[in-house]
DNA sequence: CCGTCATTTCCATATTATTGGAATAATGGA
DNA sequence: TCCATTATTCCAATAATATGGAAATGACGG
């Protein structure tokens, strides 16, 4: 991953709207939510809910399938994890030991 | 983890130059740096990295300490932890298997 | 105290993002 | 084909943020 790329990533979600975008689409995977129905859980109007869905698919966070009418919108759990190895590359010089509490990537 | 508090801390992180302090604290913890030094590493004049630190410490994913005339400043792992945790709680309803990669919380 | 060094605050500028109404597409059923 | 439904693009007002020079603060050594 590139900085560019997690820059994006991170701004997506630094954004109250799409982070709750993006929980509800964590919640409901991993078989996601059409645009409709996330926009009626979280009364958010159409033209914005699309502005943010737009941004978040952008970042790599979530994909998007066209079902007939409707879009269905799947969070991309991969990416979360793809952004946490980002942030601790390298952390501790690669002394792991020192490194805090979990010992995820 | 309040939903305020992740907004606080992924915008934090979702600026290039923000991204770049924080990172290189990963590296060098659990010891950290003097702001002096980071500036010197990134090539930042002194008044930006201060602000962008100061937004960082708000944010909870650094600490700083005085130590005589210098700052030392460290990353806090365990922010990027908690992080996580809120943008996967209740992944695919509490339903684990389901979930993708590796199980972190 | 006084000078020096490390860091922060002040401030003005430039840039970028969020929001939602109205209009526009795209799909499928009758 | 025509209509109802679903979702997106257009656009303009509003708000928030990044940047760095100059000045101010704070800490230590002499």
């Amino acid at each position: 991953m590139e900085t560019k790329d997690a820059v994006l990533a991170l701004a997506a979600l630094a954004q109250e709207s799409r982070l709750a975008v993006f929980r509800l689409l964590v919640r409901n995977a991993p078989e996601g939510l059409t645009a409709g129905l996330i926009g009626e859980q979280l009364e958010m109007p159409a033209p914005t809910l699309s502005f943010h869905l737009k941004t978040l698919a952008q970042a790599g966070l979530v994909s998007m399938v066209q079902e007939g009418r409707y879009v269905r919108y799947r969070a991309v759990l991969a990416g979360v994890d793809a952004l946490v190895a980002f942030l601790k590359e390298d952390c501790c010089r690669g002394n792991p030991k020192r490194c805090s509490t979990k010992g995820s990537s």
